[in-house]
DNA sequence: TGGGGACATGACGATATCCACATGTCCTGA
DNA sequence: TCAGGACATGTGGATATCGTCATGTCCCCA
């Protein structure tokens, strides 16, 4: 019969609608470079620490993300794939990001700022 | 200073966002093995006539599909990606679907009865 | 030219998303 | 134990998305 009837998608577009939006994509691309703590992002981003906290767990619910505490903050860091599809798609997307190294470069720069100032 | 501000993710996430869906997402699947009309689609992916439709205007208005009139009926395939990262992104996508036999066969399955048949 | 098939679109109710404000929880250091 | 910093979450209103039904448009053919 019909195969695409048979074609699990729903992972995939489970991923794809958590990319679906400026803001995450741009924490995803911040986190192909390393993993970053709320407060990071937050300042990087130029976000409110209520919405950074939200578009954290939007990505986290679809497992993009995944945290670890860290004494009394929290790193983000991308989350690995079981789905073979979501996998790919977002290898590709890492990839591509991690291109930018003006990227790489921002997220050192966040991370130097982590020790003495911590997140202020 | 922040090297994240200058990246525009905007054409990215507008791809993200009308792949999203389940749907969409599965019209991309077949469309990546061929161009199809909507009648296709629509018995393909068991969809009434109008949600076919509007699935189809979601993905052209974000840039995904392309569509080519002939006579009576009206083909879609996958648009040619003008930015970087969605070429990119797209490509992943469509070597990932790329590979699965069996999508090929559906699609070539659905071209076979256009002639005669029409899409009735 | 009139009818029917293929596709698009207006209207609309149901549901989901987005963001800000306020408050709650947990951890740490004094 | 208390104060404050780092995150998370309840609430609520504005906005967007989803799918269906009905209708409209365009094209082909008898």
């Amino acid at each position: 019969m019909s195969a695409i009837a048979s074609l699990d998608v729903r992972p995939l577009s489970r991923l794809m609608k958590a990319l679906g939006d400026e803001t995450r994509l741009r924490m995803v691309a911040l986190l192909s470079h390393g993993e970053l703590c709320v407060c990071h992002l937050e300042k990087a981003l130029g976000l409110t620490q209520s919405n950074t906290s939200r578009q954290l767990t939007v990505l986290k619910a679809a497992g993009v993300v995944e945290p670890r505490r860290e004494g009394s903050w929290v790193f983000y860091r991308l989350a690995p794939q079981l789905d073979e599809l979501t996998k790919s798609q977002l290898r590709a997307l890492v990839n591509a990001f991690g291109k930018r190294e003006v990227l790489r470069r921002d997220v050192e720069r966040l991370l130097r700022a982590k020790g003495p100032a911590s997140c202020k």
